[in-house]
RNA sequence: GGUACCAUAGCUCAGUAGGUAGAGCAAUGGACUGAAAAUCCAUGUGUCCCUGGUUCGAUCCCAGGUGGUACCA
């Protein structure tokens, strides 16, 4: 009997936490989290985080397991990952991965190369440079540590320039060399099923969702976190506005609309990535029964 | 019922001394390998309310309609 990984994506807001647990009581397995913000302890009502029923109708993995002070990001997501899946295929035949941070999947599904850990003094100081002279004294640095990588980075992505340069500093190797454009073999199959409904229905459901969360106090919940407000974690759709808000750039109302359009734009940017990948089978959130034939068909083909 | 004003992009509006049009917001397409709910790039989508008239040519001028707003009855 082969391992199954059961990937469900989709857009933000559009159901993938009732989806997921459907399929894991079908199977009777549990589910491991890929949101880069649920796994945030702190962060309830802006992420929305599954709610205490449903995480008790199925057990969760790697949500609410860190605190917002950490440090955190899609390397650590592919270590836990795999160290959980691992574990879990001891007792079953099949997980559920769901979640909707992009590279998150990716670190799973594909692995991410190995590289250091950049310090974070290193990464203070790029990051004073690129505040003080702008990004050209960053470029001209990469140009220099290593020029292939130079011609294909976008040089006007001032994160992805950074971040290229912190590995050259930390590693002594040009940061192209490090990157192998393999995808690592896993020790399960995987299936990805896909969410989509059209258009104007995602966005209702997203804005209804917004209006929902400042209902159940989002508003408070972001205000406890305002004197953290320059931490990574809390770079976040529904933090983010409330804080400028707080900080009087503009009223509540704005604020709240804010949230709903970077929502939306968010939600946007996931479908773009995640339409990339040609395995994944798409279906509507409310054809529970088709979805998990389709696992099922795919299973039995492996398994013959 | 009368008078006045308005009708242009999804929304709010600008504009054309007559040569089929442009801002803001919203939106759309895309990139993405350790900050990724992050970060970055590109893009104007239009029966200029309808029907006639004048004109080489009308979104613009004229007439009539329709819809809206305000005021007067």
């Amino acid at each position: 009997m082969h391992k199954y990984l059961i990937v469900v994506v989709g857009p933000t807001g559009i159901g993938k936490t009732k989806v997921s647990i459907e399929i894991a009581k079908h199977y009777k397995t549990e589910i491991i989290s890929a949101d880069s913000r649920q796994i945030f302890k702190e962060l309830k009502i802006g992420t929305a985080t599954p709610s205490d029923e449903e995480l008790r109708e199925v057990k969760h993995h790697n949500i609410a397991s860190y605190s917002i002070h950490d440090y955190y990001s899609s390397w650590e997501f592919e270590q836990d990952a795999l160290q959980l899946s691992a574990e879990l295929f001891k007792t079953h035949n099949q997980i559920v991965l769901t979640g909707g941070s992009m590279m998150y999947i990716d670190a799973i599904c594909k692995g991410i190369d190995e590289i250091p850990t950049i310090d974070p003094e290193l990464r203070d100081n790029l990051m004073k440079l690129y505040n003080e002279e702008g990004i050209e004294s960053i470029r001209r640095q990469l140009k220099q540590l290593d020029p292939d990588f130079y011609m294909q980075v976008d040089l006007q992505n001032h994160k992805r320039v950074i971040h290229a340069v912190e590995v050259c500093l930390m590693t002594g190797k040009p940061y192209s060399s490090l990157r192998t454009n393999t995808v690592k073999k896993r020790p399960f199959n995987i299936i990805r099923v896909g969410l989509e409904l059209d258009r104007d229905e995602i966005y209702n459901r997203i804005n209804l969702r917004v209006d929902q969360m400042v209902e159940m106090g989002l508003i408070e919940e972001a205000k406890q976190f305002y004197p953290s407000k320059d931490l990574n974690s809390l770079n976040t759709v529904g933090y983010k506005e409330l804080f400028a808000h707080f900080d009087g750039e503009y009223d509540l109302d704005k604020a709240i609309e804010l949230i709903k359009r970077n929502t939306r734009r968010y939600a946007k940017r996931q479908m773009t990535w995640f339409k990339k990948d040609t395995e994944t089978q798409w279906f509507r959130p409310d054809e529970i029964t088709n979805i998990i034939s389709h696992i099922d068909s795919l299973m039995l083909n492996c398994d013959s």
